[in-house]
DNA sequence: ATGGCTATGTAGCATAGA
């Protein structure tokens, strides 16, 4: 069984690099970040010519998640509850024996920013709401866009980044709470190429030169963690024309 | 070198991403 997470900055510009990776990859679910695309606008019919079922939760312009799976997505629910939010950052839902939750971390942009406050509420909001979904599903996993590098090895130059946003104490002090309720950081249950990102920026040729940070994640519940055979990033998407920022992460379980 | 690149909405640039 394999799981993955990519945020595609765009589903409408990157429905092809999509779609050739499902035919090549055969995952069994999928969750995607930053469709930017109003449900209206999804695009089912190729994803469902490709063999996937859909959920999604889009807006136009910004944000937009959804859950790709073989086996129709179940049990399908959106956002945090309790939580009021607009934007459309989170999605979840049962695909066999699996509680899937698909999420898209707000950005932060600095940490001056009111985006940065909202980036901390919204994260202990999730904190709050996943310790309860732990106890409901034994079998959890969570993948999407942390924006979030956990450690200074997820990031190329940690002298470069110290202190800001998506590496700033704060936010990594908010990902360790997650990984104290139990979850685990799928990629670090195996020895992992030194150097190894999931996100470089657009701008300075940052992926020829690997200035890079890992960001996304695929976060697994202790039952399901024991079951995780390997963890990798998709580097190779990267490198395609008019690629995503990001890459896919994925995770394969017996 | 606080720039640079990409996507969107919308029709020349503004906003956001990370």
């Amino acid at each position: 069984m394999k799981l993955a997470a990519w945020n595609v900055n765009s589903l409408k510009v990157r429905l092809p690099h999509l779609l050739e990776w499902l035919t090549r990859e055969r995952p069994d679910a999928v969750c995607l970040q930053e469709t930017k695309l109003e449900d209206a606008n999804f695009p089912l019919d190729a994803i469902e010519q490709a063999g996937y079922r859909a959920v999604f939760s889009g807006q136009k312009t910004y944000n937009g998640v959804a859950i790709l799976a073989r086996d129709a997505p179940q049990a399908v629910e959106a956002g945090i509850p309790g939580y009021a939010d607009e934007q459309k950052r989170v999605l979840s839902a049962t695909v066999g024996d699996l509680r899937l939750v698909c999420a898209y971390v707000p950005n932060g942009q600095s940490l001056e920013s009111d985006k940065y406050r909202y980036k901390l509420e919204w994260l202990a909001a999730f904190d709050l709401w996943l310790d309860a979904e732990l106890k409901r599903h034994p079998r959890l996993a969570v993948l999407g866009d942390f924006n979030i590098a956990p450690e200074d090895c997820d990031v190329h130059d940690p002298k470069a980044w110290e202190g800001q946003v998506l590496v700033s104490p704060p936010e990594r002090a908010a990902f360790q709470r997650l990984l104290g309720r139990g979850l685990k950081d799928s990629f670090r249950l195996f020895e992992q190429p030194e150097k190894s990102y999931s996100w470089w920026d657009y701008r300075m040729n940052a992926f020829k030169r690997n200035l890079g940070l890992r960001i996304d994640h695929i976060l697994l519940s202790p039952e399901l963690a024991s079951r995780c055979r390997s963890s990798s990033i998709h580097v190779d998407t990267r490198k395609l024309e008019r690629p995503s920022d990001h890459a896919p992460v994925v995770a394969e379980f017996v």
